[in-house]
DNA sequence: ATGTCCCCCGCTGGGGGA
């Protein structure tokens, strides 16, 4: 079974990409974020075709808006961080069936939180704490758990092109890791980390000043999973290919198997 | 400070967010 988590950087910029990235690598669950749509603009109907029979999503106009893509039925649809108020579309949760039984996918667009000291950050790190409440009562429920997504949080040193000229900046910050830290703590592992990787593996690359072709990215999308998933854990892996396409979205796509 | 891309508003360019 396969999981993949993809910012795509407004799905009507990008639906073409996600077709053939789909065609080429037909995973069995997509989870999307940064939709940058309404939910009256989503494009069941190309996705259907693609093999997408099961679409829950969760938009907002111009900004963020998280879904998840299926072949098989979606169960229990949550939107949001249950216990915790947000005008943002960010969560959206839903329960699949797989081979080896059922799986909690939970799929987040993290706050970027601009810089350090500033509003935003602040409203990314009560965010981040609710989100750690929420995930602590769904692991309760759900013991084969995957949290997934757009963190907006380069967990480590390795997990970033320059740790050194970027180090306490946005990302990088020692309370962000600590948030994430804090998930790892709950029980989740870090799928990516599970296995022997290239060094400079990132899965974003800012779009100015000839990020990919320099490979100056982070590594900000994760997938982490559950202790009772964790024994079931066969890759995790960055295709770096659709980076490469033209008019890419600036994250690279990012897969599970178990 | 800037680069780039995407959205909106609403009009051919500017502003916000990342």
């Amino acid at each position: 079974m396969k999981i993949t988590t993809w910012n795509v950087n407004s799905l009507t910029a990008r639906l073409q990409h996600v077709l053939d990235w789909t065609a080429a690598n037909p995973v069995d669950v997509l989870c999307l974020q940064e939709l940058k749509m309404t939910d009256d603009k989503f494009p069941f109907e190309a996705l259907h075709a693609a093999g997408y029979e099961h679409c829950a999503m969760f938009g907002q106009k111009t900004y963020n808006g998280v879904a998840i893509l299926s072949r098989q039925p979606l169960r229990d649809v949550v939107k949001n961080i249950v216990g915790f108020e947000d005008e943002h579309s960010r969560v959206i949760a839903a329960t699949v069936d797989g081979p080896a039984g059922e799986v909690r996918v939970v799929n987040g667009y993290f706050v970027n939180g601009q810089e350090p000291g500033s509003e935003k950050f602040a409203y990314k790190m009560n965010w981040l704490r609710g989100l750690n409440g929420y995930l602590r009562d769904e692991l309760g429920k759900h013991e084969r758990l995957v949290l997934l997504g757009d963190f907006n949080i380069a967990p480590e040193d390795r997990d970033s092109y320059d740790p050194v000229g970027l180090k306490d900046t946005i990302h990088h910050t020692v309370q962000e890791r600590e948030h994430f830290r804090q998930l790892i703590e709950l029980g989740l592992a870090d799928s990516f980390r599970m296995f022997d990787q290239p060094e400079k593996s990132f899965s974003w690359w800012d779009y100015r000043m000839l990020g990919y072709q320099k490979n100056r990215g982070l590594r900000i999308d994760h997938i982490l999973v559950s202790g009772k998933l964790k024994p079931e854990v066969k890759g995790c892996t960055i295709d770096r290919v659709p980076r490469k396409w033209e008019k890419p979205s600036d994250h690279a796509p990012v897969t599970l198997e178990i």
